[in-house]
DNA sequence: TCCCAGGGGCATC
DNA sequence: GATGCCCATGGG
């Protein structure tokens, strides 16, 4: 058994994270009950069952058949997921600066840009996500998941994997119709797969691409990949938080709420607000997600 | 019934 | 480059 402990970045909230994980939809990628998160990963080509709680402000993992040599690989997965890394104050300050804002740098902090970190599961989940609601969007991934992922078992229970772009890349769009997908985003999904196994998107090449409009460019290439769904998947899975996925509707409903932007703001208004928070425009994005909670 | 959901492609002008 | 239409389904 392999247990590792991670002492708490300042104004670092777990419970602010799981929240943002646990908000009533059917996720079937981690679960979580009585504050500890559960979730399978592939560590050097291994499935592992993570079981990860906070105790005494330090992240505790505990890894069951895990192997001392996992240990940097599965903190490095768990920095990234929860943007351990970042210094939030600045972003604090920024927030102070708006009268209308000023409540969320109490009210969620702690609260990290929780990512996606695989590139393919960010892209497939936010081509799901495309104009569906929320709750529609988690049962058509449940069914890719479970009709596609891997998994590993515990206590009769299955945890799954995101399934790989290998093998959603040999489905045809009649596979995926039965489980309620329409042809297009059948479609998408599967010419998303293809393009990671003919390398024509490699995400440790995009990682290293310096120039944020050059990723853009190569992610909105994809079909069904336009500019929300591109700049989702720099923010939640490229650590390019200068991102804002414009036209989101979730986006603009907070707006509505909390500084009482029109219901569909115009660009130029947007962009004045955004411009406020250099370098923040996705961790705003987050943040104003969740305000409508 | 109607409209909207964490949009995007495509045809058309 | 702007506009209109289609896609598919569930929830209010």
């Amino acid at each position: 058994m392999l247990s590792i402990e991670m002492p708490f970045p300042s104004l670092f909230s777990f419970q602010e994270c799981l929240w943002f994980l646990d908000r009533n939809y059917d996720e079937c990628l981690h679960s979580i009950q009585d504050q500890v998160l559960w979730k399978c990963l592939e560590i050097r080509g291994q499935k592992r069952l993570l079981k990860i709680f906070a105790q005494d402000q330090t992240l505790h993992v505990v890894v069951r058949e895990g192997l001392h040599s996992e240990v940097s690989a599965i903190e490095d997965y768990l920095k990234i997921w929860f943007d351990w890394e970042r210094n939030l104050a600045p972003f604090y300050e920024l927030l102070q600066k708006d009268a209308d804002l000023a409540f969320m740098a109490k009210a969620y902090r702690g609260l990290r840009l929780v990512a996606i970190p695989d590139l393919f599961e960010a892209l497939c989940w936010s081509v799901i996500g495309q104009q569906i609601n929320l709750t529609f969007a988690y049962k058509l991934k449940r069914r890719l998941v479970e009709n596609f992922g891997e998994s590993v078992s515990f206590d009769q229970k299955p945890f799954y994997l995101f399934p790989s772009p290998a093998r959603i890349a040999t489905l045809k769009p009649e596979d995926l119709r039965p489980f309620q997908f329409s042809g297009r985003k059948a479609e998408y999904i599967i010419g998303i797969a293809q393009a990671f196994e003919t390398r024509k998107i490699v995400p440790s090449v995009l990682r290293q691409e310096v120039d944020a409009e050059a990723i853009f460019q190569q992610l909105t290439a994809l079909r069904g990949v336009g500019e929300w769904t591109a700049r989702y998947a720099m923010m939640k899975s490229l650590d390019i938080k200068t991102s804002v996925p414009y036209g989101d509707v979730g986006l603009y409903n907070a707006l509505h709420q909390v500084k009482g932007f029109d219901k569909r703001p115009p660009r130029e208004q947007l962009e004045a607000l955004f411009a406020q928070f250099p370098g923040w425009e996705s961790y705003l994005v987050f943040y104003l997600w969740r305000s409508l909670a």
